[in-house]
RNA sequence: GCGCCCGUAGCUCAGCCCGGAUAGAGCGUUUGCCUGCGGAGCAAAAGGCCGGCAGUUCAAAUCUGCCCGGGCGCGCCA
């Protein structure tokens, strides 16, 4: 058994999951002893050792961390940076049980190599922590609220509320991974004119039904699906409704439609394997009066003014290009309002970061929001906006038009039905949410090497079935005890740096909010492993090189297993 | 006009925040690989003035400025 002093000297197992997080600061602390000691210290720019940068160096030749200290000593010393990296290195303390020697190379590099225990230990830590692989603690139980998806209830979910959601979610488990404490919303627009228009349409829709003659006008929705709601609600309710006065018949058609259709966005997002934990109302928040009182904060801390009739907000002292008006000359609110208020809400119900996924229609409301929430005193970084750009659905290379003013679209049922929910998923996750995505229908439904989804599905079945194929030999179950001297392949050492950035790359990923780093990664990881695998046996009569082996095996499945996880795409271990 | 985003291989895109060693994938193309753990796989090849010009730097796809090309936003709409 190899034994990793820097590592097993902290007993906190967080600490054996970012393991090579804690050997860099360790070895920045080093350096910085060694700087120091040669006398290099006025180089510096910065005076603590976190200022060293870490790379992990493409090239094996150029060992496993590298850094390029000595070109910012030279440039500050006026000396050369590889007389300055030689000087360093020569100095520097190292604890050789784990890194193996420091190399000066190139014009001034220095590079360290670990020694190969060092690699060999991560896939025992990686075999001990099973699912928690991956999982810290950094996010300190933060309250998070990612509020996403959040459609109109007009009418069935389409395919960028699809994109949406699954972003959304995957931002989600993210963020719990890193210990924050999420929590998803959907934010109901159950009031104003979308409203009105639905519940305008409801009426025509009954009216027709009816048999009376009854144009349909141009603001609601034609969709036949509130033909449906129309009859449903007939069928339900009869057709005394329609006699009633109108701000109570509109109402009632009104409510009884969103419901409709709420319920069939959230039971597509069930199939897709997303659940809210709240759906809010902006009904009930303008029912509680929360509009007025996010106006009445604004106005004590001297943000309103009154011109022509209207209510202002000036936007423009928190840098929008001008100011907005939230109230409209005829009393009624624009749409900002009851949103700053329900931000207000988020806030006031304890989160301290929120999350907003946004179509690209309401790009331009990025910086007016912003400017409310700094407004009313919270700090700028409370509110992060994320912007959810637009799918084009392509079969093969023809795109699929769409247009939601004539009621033909293709709905998230209609794509989650064609290629299943992992595929668009995972397909979804493969890009930034902020570019646009052109989703090929064919590509989706592949079953293929078209398609990245099966890749690393595959790639997991595969090391499932080898570990079946195993234990069907009657091979001992891989475990933490192995020994894993054995494993000395360039490639095997490749794999597992592969699988002791993971954790790494998990943080990062959630705090740039960036899931597609997910996707990259475990096409990279699955690649990587095909590789060996069809290179090298795993099993052979070899018992010692069989166990360390399946040791590697196994954590290679824990870690896709547990990025899939994040994705919420499935990690089969047959197909 | 102002603001934001994007220009990287034939196509679709990572990398850019935080500058470093020969710029990465996928698809498509070409050529190979199944009598042993799943060929939904692998290997190899071809394909690039990283939109252009300048600047900062020992070092620029990455930072800065200007230009060109594409998208979007700039309502008392939502």
């Amino acid at each position: 058994m190899e034994r990793c002093l820097i590592v097993e000297d902290r007993r906190d197992t967080l600490h054996h999951r970012l393991m090579i997080a804690f050997l860099k600061a360790d070895l920045a602390d080093l350096l910085f002893a060694a700087v120091k000691k040669a006398g290099f210290h006025s180089g510096l720019a910065s005076e603590a050792p976190a200022g060293i940068a870490w790379e992990y160096p493409v090239d094996p030749a150029f060992g496993d961390l590298s850094t390029t200290l000595a070109f910012g000593l030279a440039k500050a010393l006026r000396r050369k940076p590889r007389e300055i990296a030689e000087q360093i290195a020569a100095i520097v303390e190292i604890p050789h049980d784990v890194v193996d020697r420091v190399e000066v190379a190139g014009a001034g590099y220095l590079n360290f190599i670990l020694a190969k225990g060092f690699w060999r230990g991560v896939v025992r830590q990686i075999l001990l922590a099973g699912p928690a692989w991956g999982k810290t603690d950094i996010g300190n139980g933060q309250k998070v609220l990612v509020e996403f998806v959040s459609a109109n209830p007009t009418g069935p979910l389409v395919v960028v509320n699809a994109r949406a959601a699954a972003v959304g979610d995957a931002i989600a488990r993210l963020l719990e991974a890193v210990g924050f404490s999420p929590y998803r919303e959907y934010y109901v627009n159950d009031a104003g004119n979308q409203f009105r228009n639905l519940a305008l349409a409801m009426e025509v829709r009954c009216r027709q039904l009816l048999g009376e003659d009854c144009p349909m006008p141009e603001e609601a929705y034609p969709g036949d699906y509130v033909i449906d709601v129309a009859r449903e609600f007939l069928e339900r309710h009869g057709q005394e409704t329609l006699a009633a006065p109108e701000p109570e018949r509109r109402d009632r058609l009104g409510r009884f439609a969103v419901e409709r259709i709420l319920a069939w966005q959230q039971a597509a997002l069930e199939a897709y394997g997303v659940t809210f934990d709240n759906w809010f109302s902006e009904r009930a928040l303008r029912g509680r009066g929360d509009p007025e009182l996010a106006i009445e904060a604004l106005r004590a801390r001297g943000h309103l003014y009154e011109r022509e009739g209207a209510l202002w907000f000036r936007s423009t002292a928190f840098g929008d290009d001008k100011d907005r008006v939230l109230v409209k000359g005829d009393g009624e609110s624009t749409y900002f309002l009851p949103d700053i208020a329900y931000h207000q809400d988020k806030l006031a119900r304890g989160f301290e970061l929120l999350i907003d996924l946004w179509g690209p229609d309401h790009h331009g409301y990025v910086a007016r929001m912003q400017a409310a929430m700094q407004a009313l005193g919270h700090p700028p970084d409370a509110l992060r906006i994320l912007i959810v750009q637009l799918v084009r659905l392509m079969r093969g290379n023809e795109q699929i038009r769409m247009s939601k003013r004539t009621g033909q679209f293709v709905t998230m049922d209609e794509l989650v039905a064609e290629v299943g929910r992992d595929a668009a998923r995972f397909i979804f996750l493969t890009r930034r949410c902020d570019s646009p995505l052109d989703f090929d229908l064919e590509m989706a439904k592949a079953a293929s090497d078209e398609n990245p989804v099966y890749y690393v599905q595959y790639a997991h079945t595969r090391l499932c079935s080898v570990l079946r194929e195993a234990a069907k030999a009657d091979v001992a179950t891989p475990s933490p005890e192995d020994n894993l001297e054995p494993l000395n392949l360039p490639e095997e050492v490749g794999l597992i740096k592969q699988l002791a950035l993971y954790p790494e790359l998990v943080i990062g990923a959630a705090q740039a909010l960036e899931p597609h780093r997910l996707t990259a990664y475990l096409h990279d990881l699955a690649a990587r492993f095909h590789g060996y695998y069809n290179r090298h046996r795993i099993i052979s009569t070899d018992t010692s090189l069989t166990g360390a082996r399946l040791a590697l095996v196994a954590a290679c499945r824990v870690v896709i297993g547990n990025a899939l996880n994040l994705l919420g795409v499935s990690a089969p271990e047959r197909m």
